[in-house]
DNA sequence: AGTAAATACTTGCGTGAGCAAGTAGATGCG
DNA sequence: CGCATCTACTTGCTCACGCAAGTATTTACT
């Protein structure tokens, strides 16, 4: 946490630069979500929010997740981890697996088909990602790029999630 | 445009670095939104899209901008952007004024109370924006940052906003 | 063991936003 | 001048999502 450099003055005006960050950042935070789950429809007919489930239960091992651990890395709220795990059970894609540990806890699988829909529709969204993001930066800055993003935590103690 | 150095094959798998940047940018994508809005909902009751919209009609010359301008520049559809209107006109913030030299247009007029209904918020949106992003961010890589974020442009020969 | 509290997930409900279709006014062409 | 087309905006419809409440199961306490 690179903070308590100056004194805690949470209500100094935005900067020139402070401002431009904020707008540009917010232009691609209403944009870009968007227009990327646009391309998945319009060309691989799997929304990015079932293709990111998918992907992330393909990495998993085992092919599974508890609803928990699925909602985080999709940073979706658990109730609506559960209508996208419905709408892809529905189509064959997950099969919902009691926990054994925990007998109030349910595993997200992907299944075989899940597997082969991924495989049909990740082309789709790579080419989404490059060119509407990937194309336009310089590979040199992705690094410190990315360290920058990831020092922006949402939700530390403001509002949150679900229940 | 930093491209036009590889040959354009679009396929190409994603490195570790460009991995990793999008996955940092979407959880900011997903997260931070919600949690700015959260934050002005309970602290200042006026919801971002509101804020936004207020802010953006403060800072045209004459507090009015036309429907489809403050949609643009509000990163909204122009159906969104009616909607939006329409609660803060509701509320008195603003005014629809016929525009003059088109008939069929329409200015977003900001009254004296929508200003002072973004003085009185302008403190909580600052402090969110501070404390969920910027209090992270050295100020050093600002400029840098913005730069990357202004050439992510979404929606080029995608779908598209509204209509 | 038995009851209270915490946890894992789902369901009910409300809201906000985009797309497509509708309306009203402008523009172009004969 | 009249009709077709185009543009600016609004309205109808649908849908995804989050929050709050509900259900089931586990954990903690006595």
């Amino acid at each position: 946490m690179p903070s308590a450099e100056r004194p805690p003055s949470p209500l100094t005006p935005l900067s020139a630069s402070e401002e431009g960050f904020v707008r540009a950042l917010g232009r691609v935070m209403m944009l870009l979500p968007r227009a990327v789950d646009t391309d998945m429809l319009r060309d691989a007919q799997l929304p990015l929010s079932e293709y990111t489930a998918l992907m992330h239960l393909s990495e998993a091992p085992g092919g599974h997740l508890r609803m928990n651990e699925l909602a985080t890395v999709c940073n979706l709220s658990l109730s609506g981890m559960t209508r996208v795990v419905n709408r892809l059970e529905k189509q064959g894609f997950v099969q919902r697996a009691k926990c054994d540990e925990d007998g109030r806890g349910w595993n997200a699988v992907v299944t075989d088909q899940g597997l082969a829909r991924l495989e049909k529709a990740w082309p789709t969204h790579l080419a989404s990602v490059r060119r509407h993001v990937l194309d336009h930066l310089d590979p040199e800055d992705l690094p410190r790029l990315t360290d920058a993003l990831r020092h922006i935590v949402p939700g530390v103690g403001s509002g949150g999630r679900d229940a």
